[in-house]
DNA sequence: TCCAATACTGTGTTCATTTAGGTATATCCT
DNA sequence: AGGATATACCTAAATGAACACAGTATTGGA
């Protein structure tokens, strides 16, 4: 339902993370997002599928043409070694940098 | 000390965050969001100053030149009423934001 | 005298996201 | 049969935030 919302940067974590579950296609990693994070994150596609391309190109994943649950089909990706080790990274970063607003946030006081 | 940072919109929400202290001019709100955040969050001046004439634009915070702590011609800005209830809106979507990509961290496990 | 810190300004680049389209197939409803 | 909806992908232009780099100018200390 449109919304908008994310902080940029942010997506390539949450397709990362994602990609832990096993294999995924394009489009059933963005409604995996948007289910379960109650909403909230709501992955545009035009958002998602250069993501995707970004991220392979990166060699943090790699895709695969495949036929999807219903027939269809869809581009399966998979993370790859080097990706394991980045979503490490990108988790911590970004455990790092939400700590670190929510300092500020209390700091100052409400 | 850089090492890369932000995610893009934060940055908006910080500076907020740093006026509820009062009028600080850039060089302070820069200085104080380094040493709050224990070094993780580390402002670029590149960055900083067209973030304050975007918010300034917005109506959010508002600017008039003074003189340093140390007789330094310098420009302090101060909240708007609009700013002040932007940064309430700004929290709530961070938090609800931080909320939903703790969500999905946590969802798939480590 | 030279360097670091303070305080701001400007230009140009990079790059993720938004906006806004588009293709194609399958299923469900009337 | 027709129409809407969901699935599954793709792309191009525009936006805009952040970074990099390069300046200007003043002050105080080694």
């Amino acid at each position: 339902m449109s919304g908008s919302n994310l902080y940029m940067g942010t997506l390539d974590l949450l397709i990362l993370q994602t990609l832990k579950l096993g294999a995924l296609h394009g489009y059933a990693i963005g409604r995996w997002i948007r289910e379960h994070s109650a909403g909230v994150l709501d992955v545009e596609e035009g958002a998602l599928y250069p993501a995707l391309r970004r991220l392979e190109k990166k060699g943090w994943i790699e895709g695969d043409w495949g036929e999807s649950e219903l027939g269809r089909r869809a581009r399966f990706y998979q993370l790859t070694r080097k990706g394991w080790k980045a979503l490490q990274t990108e988790t911590a970063r970004w455990e790092r940098h939400a700590a670190a607003v929510a300092l500020i946030l209390r700091e100052v006081g409400s």
